[in-house]
DNA sequence: CGATCGTTTGAGGTTCCTCAACAAGTGTGG
DNA sequence: CCACACTTGTTGAGGAACCTCAAACGATCG
């Protein structure tokens, strides 16, 4: 039913446009999804660490490549049609798929805020939180980093150059500490959690901590007048 | 089994970290989901349009919450247990809640390359392309945009001066014309979709349309060597 | 050891954010 | 009907952050 195949770095496991015909997990090593723009440049959308499935796609073709990360990745490869059949008869298997879709549903979609943060340093601060959490269930301060700099860039839409000059600052700044170029401690989560955020401001030493909304005017200039939920 | 509830301009349908009890699809109207950050700033995580579902979570709480857009929108819930039990006993149910979430996938990765892209042009542009291909069928060329200026400057993680600034310069560059405040035609579609992207050019008047790759050593930087495929 | 890749740091220019003011559209009450 | 307040949208000026180009350093591998 399943097969596992064993990918070097770099190597495709399916190519962009090729047709959806499996569904992928992670069994071990570490791999991407990515797209290269009309211009050659490479935009990664997702990261894929252990347990991760993915490969799914609403039309007959992959709208991403995906790619091993690091020499040695083990993939699980499952038919679409044979596991849409199982589901079909069993719906405990059509429970977890679902499960499975909505989690992932949930990381894009908390993709999308970060990369929607202001600064680099917030955009770096928030991938590393994130990879914390993704690398191990209880909150780890140590953080295993199997790509690049040129890969984060990537996944962040931010230069090289910006990655490298982020990661310097938060280690001046104490946030991070190094234990070799791909393994990093978090040293004040929090921080890199919400700090930063905002530009142009005194400088980001001293992170804001007050948790508090604006006042009411700002929240009507943004249409979240909070009103009493429909009684019906 | 289902129920149908009209709500008036930014009317919350759910909060933020309500306990997520029901499935939502929009029958008319407009409405978003967002997200309220630390410092009171607000992101559109995603707006919603007739047909579109919402309100899936993996865990027991949403973490997003979901307001209407316009006046009148009326939106379709549905209780998750009951459907998750539907589901159970009819495959197809299944495969098409399936189909739901594999779609929404697919498109929040979609606005992954639009939030990563580089200018506020190309930001705009990509938002209009994606306005214009969700609101019909065949690639229409005129725009509704249900939503303010604020509202798309959160979406695109970009200032409401800054988004002024592009749709002007978009119409002063002929790739779009006002029908109105919220209605806009598309001139030039392909300029809207993949011009724009580079900054510090010449300026974004003549877009490049060579659609071709970097050269290989470029590839090679990015890590997406085109090996075969592993023939096992 | 040389070559290449990955990473870091510096300098200059462009874009976007902030602050500000103004114009246009909407609703309310007199 | 108009005055007024308020919201929404536009435009300008100045400064901060990021991108590009460039160069140097470290690591890895043959």
């Amino acid at each position: 039913m399943r097969r596992i195949t064993t990918y070097g770095r770099s190597q495709p496991i399916y190519g962009e446009y090729d047709p959806a015909e499996q569904w992928y997990c992670i069994i071990s090593g570490a791999a991407l999804n990515y797209v290269v723009l009309a211009d050659g440049r490479r935009r990664i959308v997702d990261f894929l660490l252990p347990g991760d499935f993915f490969g799914f796609s609403s039309r007959h073709r992959h709208h991403f490549g995906a790619a091993a990360l690091v020499d040695g990745t083990t993939v699980a490869s499952y038919p679409r049609r044979g596991v849409e059949a199982m589901a079909d008869g069993d719906p405990r298997m059509a429970r977890q798929i679902r499960e499975i879709a909505f989690k992932r549903i949930s990381r894009s979609q908390a993709r999308l805020l970060a990369l929607g943060r202001v600064t680099s340093l917030g955009k770096v601060g928030s991938f590393l939180t994130e990879m914390a959490q993704r690398s191990s269930e209880q909150p780890a301060e140590m953080v295993d980093l199997p790509m690049s700099r040129y890969d984060i860039a990537d996944y962040l839409a931010l230069s090289v150059e910006t990655v490298s000059r982020a990661f310097s600052e938060l280690k001046r700044c104490g946030a991070i500490r190094f234990r070799g170029m791909h393994r990093i401690q978090l040293i004040d989560p929090k921080l890199l959690e919400d700090g930063f955020d905002r530009p142009g401001l005194p400088k980001p030493i001293a992170a804001r901590r007050n948790g508090s909304f604006q006042n009411a005017g700002d929240r009507r200039r943004h249409g979240l007048v909070v009103e009493p939920m429909p009684t019906d």
